[in-house]
RNA sequence: GCGCCCGUAGCUCAGUGGAUAGAGCCCCCGCCUUCUAAGCGGGUUGUCGUUGGUUCGAGUCCAACCGGGCGCGCCA
C-alpha cells in the first residue's frame, strides 16, 4: 500500500509541476507515507505538504488542500483500495483504506502460508556468533550472543538471504597450555599426589574438577603411564571434547544448531597462518622491531600499530584472528558478521586494519555487539567472578527458565542495551513474561480450530494447511463477504489487525536490513494483544451457520499465520494447547 | 586522558525526523453458565539526563557537558 500511495502522490506532484501553481522541488524518495498514530485521522499519511510550503511561502494546510484535490481527481482508479482522502491541520493528508485492500491482504496471507513475509534475495552471510572457548562452561553473556546470532539468523533467512551459522573455537594457544598445566596439577592431586601445586594464574580447581574425575573415571587406564608433558596434552584435549559436546548440547536446548563449528588449530596446521604472513609481507604491510613482528594499522585507521608475532615466537590473538577471517573471505560470501559481546569492541579496529592490509573488502564485514547482561536476584546485582567461583553458567538458567522464556528475555531488548536478567523473575516467568501471552494467542487460536472441528466435521479443518482451507472459501461469496464485522468499532479493529498483518512483510525487511531481530518480538507482542482484544469483541464460531464461522476462522487464521511466523524467527515454539 | 554503549513513568523497556511520547510489571476497581480468565475493560504515572544547534517539525540528527557501564597489553 505505501508504494501504491508513493505513487499516486508521485503522479500528483507531477500533475502540480505541470501547471506551475506549486513548486515541486521533491523527488520520489522524498515522499514518506507513515502510519498516524491516532487511527482517526485514517490508515496511512503524508506530510508532503510541509516540505512544500518553505518555498511557496503558504501553509501546510493550503497546500495539502491542492494536492489533496488533485488526488481526490485521480482516486478512480485505485477505488477498490482507497475509500477516502481527506486533510487534517496542520497540513497532514491522510488516506482511509477500502475493505478491497483489506481483503486483497487478507489473500496473500492465506495464500502464502508459512511464507508469507518471505523475499528471495542472493546475498550469502556468514554470522560467527558464541564462540565461547572451550575452557569453561558457557555462561548469560554467552547466552544473550547465542540468542541474538541464532534470532538474527533466522530472520536474514525469512528475509531471503542465505545464511550459515559458524562457531569458532579456540582450541589452541597459550590459554590451552595453561588449561592442560592447570589439570596435571589437579589431576594428579586428585590421584594423592600433593606436590603437584597451582600456579598464581592456574583455572581454579573449582572449575576444573568435576571433569578431572570423569577423566579419570573414564580413562584412568590409558593416562597412567604418560609423562607430565604427554599428560597435560592429553587432559587438555579430553577437556576440551567434553566442554564442546556440553556447549552444543546446551545450544540445541536453546534451539541452535550451527552449520559449522571451526577449529582454531586447523589454520596453524594446515599453513593459513604462515599464508596470511606472507600476504602482509607481500603488500608491505609490516615491519620488525625489538624482535617483535609489526603491523603498520596505524596507516589503515587504528590508532597504532600492532604486534602480530611476539619476541618469544608466540602469535598474537590478532594473528590468528587475522588468518581465520582471511579464510572467511577466501569462502566466498557476501557478507561476513561477527557478534561479539561489547567488552571485546576494542578489537574492531585492529581488525579491520589487518583485513584492509590483506586486501579484503571490509565494507563487507561487520561487527555486531551485543551489550552485557547484569544478572540481578530479586534486585541486587550478581558479581560474577571465575576465581571467586560465583558465575552463574548458561545451562543453571536455562534449566530453571526454559528454552522459549530464555530465548525471549534476551531478544526483546536492542543489542546496544545492556539487560538486567532477574534470576527471581525469571524462574516465576509465567504472567510476568510476555513470551507467554504470545504463545497463548496462538493456543488460543488452535483451541478454536479445534473446537470448529466439532462443529462442522465435514471440513477437515486440523489437518489441512492454510491454503488448503482457503482454497475450499474463497469461491464462497457468503463466506468472503462475512469476514468483516459490519460494527463499525469491531471493524475498525479488524482493519487495524489486518494492517498491521500486512505491515509483518515491511518490518522483516526493516528488521533484517538493520539487524535488529528485536523488533520482531516487539510486533508479535503487539499482535498477540490485538488478538485477544479480537477475541473478545467477536464471535467466531457460531453452531448454526457455518459460512459464518468459517469466514471468521479465516481471519483468525491469518493471524496466527504470522504469529507462527514471528515465533518461527524468534525460535521460540508455537503451541497447540497452554 | 581516549574510544564504544546507555540515560524515556516507581521498576524493566519499546519508540530508526512527523499529529496529544507508549507497553509490561507494580497499585486500585469491575468482568468466568458463553470459542482457553496464562485472559478482558477501566483508573493513576513523564522537566524523554542538561544546555545549545540543524529543521516547517527533534525522544529521534549534530555539538558540548553531567551521570552509569565496558574497553584501551608483545593477555586470550
Amino acid at each position: 500500500m505505501e508504494l501504491i500511495l508513493t505513487d499516486l502522490i508521485w503522479q500528483a506532484c507531477l500533475i502540480l509541476k505541470g501547471q506551475n501553481d506549486l513548486i515541486v522541488d521533491i523527488d520520489k524518495d522524498s515522499i514518506v507515507i507513515e502510519k498516524p498514530k491516532n487511527l482517526s485521522f485514517g490508515d496511512f499519511s503524508c506530510g508532503l505538504a510541509f516540505k512544500l510550503s518553505v518555498k511557496n511561502k503558504k501553509s501546510p494546510l493550503d497546500i495539502a488542500n491542492i494536492i489533496q484535490q488533485v488526488l481526490v481527481a485521480k482516486i478512480t482508479e485505485y477505488q477498490n483500495y482507497i475509500s477516502q482522502i481527506s486533510v487534517s491541520k496542520p497540513g497532514y493528508i491522510n488516506f482511509t483504506v477500502s475493505q478491497g485492500y483489506l481483503l486483497s491482504i487478507l489473500d496473500e496471507i492465506l495464500n502464502d502460508g508459512d511464507n508469507f513475509g518471505r523475499s528471495k534475495y542472493k546475498d550469502k552471510f556468514l554470522i560467527e556468533y558464541v564462540s565461547a572457548n572451550p575452557t569453561g562452561p558457557m555462561h548469560i553473556g554467552h547466552a544473550r550472543n547465542a540468542v541474538f546470532g541464532s534470532c538474527l539468523s533466522n530472520l536474514l533467512k525469512f528475509a531471503g538471504f542465505y545464511v550459515e551459522e559458524e562457531f569458532y573455537i579456540n582450541d589452541t594457544g597459550q590459554q590451552i597450555i595453561k588449561l592442560g598445566k592447570s589439570l596435571l596439577v589437579c589431576y594428579r592431586r586428585e590421584c594423592g599426589n600433593l606436590d603437584y601445586n597451582y600456579d598464581d594464574d592456574s583455572y581454579p580447581e573449582s572449575l576444573l574438577i568435576d571433569t578431572v574425575r570423569q577423566i579419570l573415571h573414564d580413562h584412568k587406564n590409558s593416562l597412567s603411564n604418560l609423562t607430565d608433558d604427554q599428560l597435560s596434552v592429553s587432559l587438555a584435549k579430553l577437556f576440551m571434547e567434553l566442554t564442546i559436546n556440553s556447549q552444543k548440547e546446551e545450544l540445541e536446548q536453546l534451539n541452535i544448531n550451527f552449520n559449522t563449528w571451526f577449529s582454531e588449530k586447523t589454520l596453524h596446521d594446515n599453513g593459513s597462518i604462515d599464508e596470511m604472513l606472507d600476504l602482509l609481507k607481500a603488500n608491505n604491510m609490516t615491519y620488525e622491531l625489538d624482535g617483535a613482528l609489526w603491523l603498520k594499522s596505524k596507516d589503515l585507521g587504528d590508532e597504532r600499530d600492532r604486534v602480530l608475532i611476539k619476541n618469544n615466537g608466540h602469535l598474537t590473538y590478532l594473528a590468528v584472528d587475522a588468518a581465520y577471517h582471511l579464510n572467511k573471505y577466501k569462502r566466498g560470501f557476501d557478507k561476513i558478521i561477527n557478534i561479539w559481546g561489547a567488552d571485546h569492541h576494542g578489537q574492531i579496529p585492529s581488525l579491520a586494519a589487518v583485513l584492509k592490509a590483506l586486501d579484503c573488502n571490509v565494507d563487507s564485514f561487520k561487527v555486531i555487539l551485543t551489550q552485557m547482561v547484569n544478572l540481578t536476584k530479586n534486585g541486587e546485582i550478581l558479581r560474577m567472578s571465575k576465581r571467586m567461583g560465583t558465575v552463574v553458567t548458561l545451562k543453571e538458567v536455562l534449566d530453571e527458565v526454559g528454552s522459549d522464556a530464555m530465548r525471549y528475555f534476551l531478544i526483546e531488548s536492542s543489542p546496544s542495551n545492556s539487560i538486567n536478567f532477574d534470576l527471581e523473575l525469571a524462574k516465576q516467568a509465567s504472567s510476568e513474561n510476555p513470551i507467554f501471552y504470545i504463545q497463548y494467542a496462538h493456543a488460543r487460536s488452535s483451541s478454536i480450530m479445534r473446537k470448529a472441528m466439532s462443529l462442522s466435521p465435514s471440513y477437515n479443518l486440523l489437518n489441512s494447511s492454510v491454503k488448503e482451507i482457503y482454497a475450499i472459501c474463497k469461491s464462497n461469496k457468503d463466506i468472503i463477504e462475512n469476514v468483516f464485522e459490519n460494527d463499525n468499532e469491531k471493524y475498525n479493529l479488524q482493519k487495524k489487525i489486518i494492517l498491521e498483518l500486512a505491515y509483518f512483510k515491511t518490518l522483516v525487511q526493516e528488521s533484517a536490513n538493520s539487524y535488529l531481530p528485536h523488533r520482531i518480538a516487539h510486533f508479535a507482542y503487539e499482535l498477540a494483544y490485538d488478538f485477544q482484544k479480537f477475541y473478545e469483541n467477536s464471535k467466531v464460531l457460531y453452531s448454526d451457520n457455518i459460512n459464518l464461522s468459517l469466514a471468521r476462522i479465516l481471519f483468525v487464521l491469518a493471524i496466527r499465520t504470522v504469529i507462527g511466523n514471528c515465533l518461527k524467527i524468534l525460535g521460540i515454539s508455537a503451541p497447540e494447547k497452554m
